[in-house]
DNA sequence: ATATTTTGAATGATCATTCAGCAAGTATGT
DNA sequence: ACATACTTGCTGAATGATCATTCAAAATAT
C-alpha cells in the first residue's frame, strides 16, 4: 500500500517563505522553528479568525489558515488534531477574551448599578472587541451555531453570565428609582440592541463604531431618565 | 471533445424508484412529471431553506436539498444553473417575503405614527415570518454575508427602505411630542435590537416569540412614552 | 543520538456539475 | 382513433475539483 519512497521529496526546499505574515515581527519565537506549542497555537487560531473574517466560514479552508500564518499545509493537523478542533480552539478563544474583556471592565467601574451598567456597555463597543475581523468572526459562528451543538454551548456560555449580570443591575436600578419593567424583560431587550448593533456595524454601510455605542447610550438614558444621561451615569 | 459512445449507458434502467418523497400528496402539481416552472423552483426553494436551518450553510448540499424536495440529484443545477443560483434565489424569496409582508402590515395599520411603528414591530414578531426555521436561514445568510457582495446587497436591500420607513416613523413622533433623541438614531436601535432578538430567537435557549415581542414593546413604551403603552399605540 | 516540530506530496472523501438517455406531454399527419 | 415526430422535464451514473487528513522524510532543537 501506497508505496512512497522519498527520492522526489528531497528538491524544492527553496524556503520561498517571506510569503504573507503582514503582522507581528514577533515577540520572542514566533518565526524560529521552535515556537512554544502554545504560541503556534496562538498563531493558527489568529489567522484562523482572519480567514474567517475575510473569507466567510464555508469558505474557510485549512490551505487558507496556514497560508495566512506562513506555515506549511500540514501543520493544523499537528498541532490541533484536525479542522474542528482548530474552530472550536478559536470560538473557544474569543469566548474567553469577551468574558474577560467586559468583568474586567465590571470590576472596574465604579459600583454604582448605574455606573457599572454604563461601563458594560462601552466594554461592547472598546475597539480592543469590537473590530470588523471580530465581529465578522462571530457571525460566521453565529451562523453555524444552529446546527453545531458545540458552538452553540460556547456562544450560549458566552451569553449566561453576562445576560445574568444585566439583569442583576437592572433589577438594582429598578429597586432604586422603581422603573416600570421586568429586569429579564429589560436586560434581554439591551443584549439583544446590542449584539443587533454588532451585526449591522460587521454588514458594513456607514455604521461606525461610535454611531452604535451612541444609540446604545440613547437606549440607557430613555429606559433609566433616571440614572443615566448622554454624558455618562448621573452622580 | 471527450469521445463520448454510448455502448454504455444502454444497460440499467431499473427504476428502483418509489424512495423517498415521504410528503406532500400534492395540491395539484406537485408530485407528477409536470409541474410549472416556477412550482418546481418554489419547491427547492423551500427545500434549500429547510437543509439551511436543519444542517446550516456550510453543510447544506445539493444532493440535501434534492432528497428535501424528494427528486432527483441533478435537479438544482437543471432548474437553477448552480449552487450559487439556488442559494441567491432562496435569499432572494426570503427578501421578497419579508418586504411584502412589512408593507402590508405598514399599510393596513391606522396612519398615525405610533399605529404604524407598533404595527411593524408586530409583524416582526408574526408566526408567519418569525419562524425558527426561517430566522435559522436568515441567519445562515448573514454569517456568509460579509465575504459575499451578492448576499449583502441582497440583505441590504432588505434593510434600506425599512430602516427608512422606522427613521420617518421615529421622526413624526419627535415632532408630536418633542423627544429628545435623533431620529436616525433612536431608528438604528430599534432595528437592531429586532434583529438581535431574532439572534436569540434562533439560538433556541427558552426564548419565546412573545417574549421577544414584549421585550421590543417595552422599548417602544420606555422611548415613546407620550405614544405608547403596553396594550397598544395610545389614542 | 534522540526527540520534537515542520514540511509537502499522496490519499481518499465529499460534492458540484455534466450529460446521455428516459419518460411524459404535445403537435401533426393519417 | 392511432401512429409519428418533436419538446421538455427529469434522472442518475460518471467526471473532475476541492479539500481534510496522513505520513515519510527533513529540519531543528536538546
Amino acid at each position: 500500500m501506497s508505496l512512497r519512497l522519498g527520492l522526489k521529496g528531497r528538491s524544492m526546499a527553496l524556503k520561498v517563505k517571506a510569503a504573507s505574515a503582514a503582522s507581528e515581527p514577533a515577540d520572542a519565537d514566533r518565526r524560529g522553528r521552535k515556537a512554544s506549542k502554545e504560541t503556534r497555537r496562538q498563531q493558527l487560531v489568529e489567522a484562523t479568525i482572519d480567514s474567517l473574517a475575510k473569507r466567510g466560514y464555508a469558505e474557510t479552508t485549512l490551505a487558507d489558515v496556514a497560508d495566512g500564518a506562513g506555515l506549511s499545509r500540514g501543520i493544523v493537523n499537528f498541532h490541533f488534531e484536525s479542522k474542528e478542533n482548530l474552530l472550536i480552539a478559536t470560538l473557544q478563544f474569543m469566548a474567553d477574551e469577551y468574558a474577560t474583556h467586559w468583568s474586567a471592565a465590571y470590576d472596574k467601574a465604579d459600583p454604582a448599578a448605574a455606573s457599572r451598567l454604563w461601563a458594560l456597555v462601552a466594554a461592547d463597543f472598546d475597539r480592543k472587541i469590537c473590530t470588523k475581523r471580530k465581529l465578522a468572526a462571530w457571525c460566521a459562528f453565529w451562523g453555524e451555531a444552529k446546527s453545531r451543538p458545540t458552538y452553540q454551548a460556547l456562544c450560549g456560555a458566552r451569553d449566561v453570565k453576562y445576560q445574568e449580570t444585566f439583569v442583576s443591575l437592572c433589577a438594582e436600578l429598578k429597586a432604586e428609582a422603581g422603573y416600570g419593567y421586568e429586569p429579564e424583560t429589560m436586560a434581554l431587550a439591551l443584549c439583544a440592541m446590542m449584539e443587533g448593533l454588532w451585526l449591522r456595524l460587521m454588514m458594513g454601510d456607514g455604521l461606525t463604531r461610535e454611531k452604535a455605542h451612541v444609540a446604545a447610550i440613547q437606549h440607557l438614558v430613555s429606559a433609566f431618565p433616571k440614572h443615566m444621561t448622554y454624558e455618562g451615569p448621573k452622580k
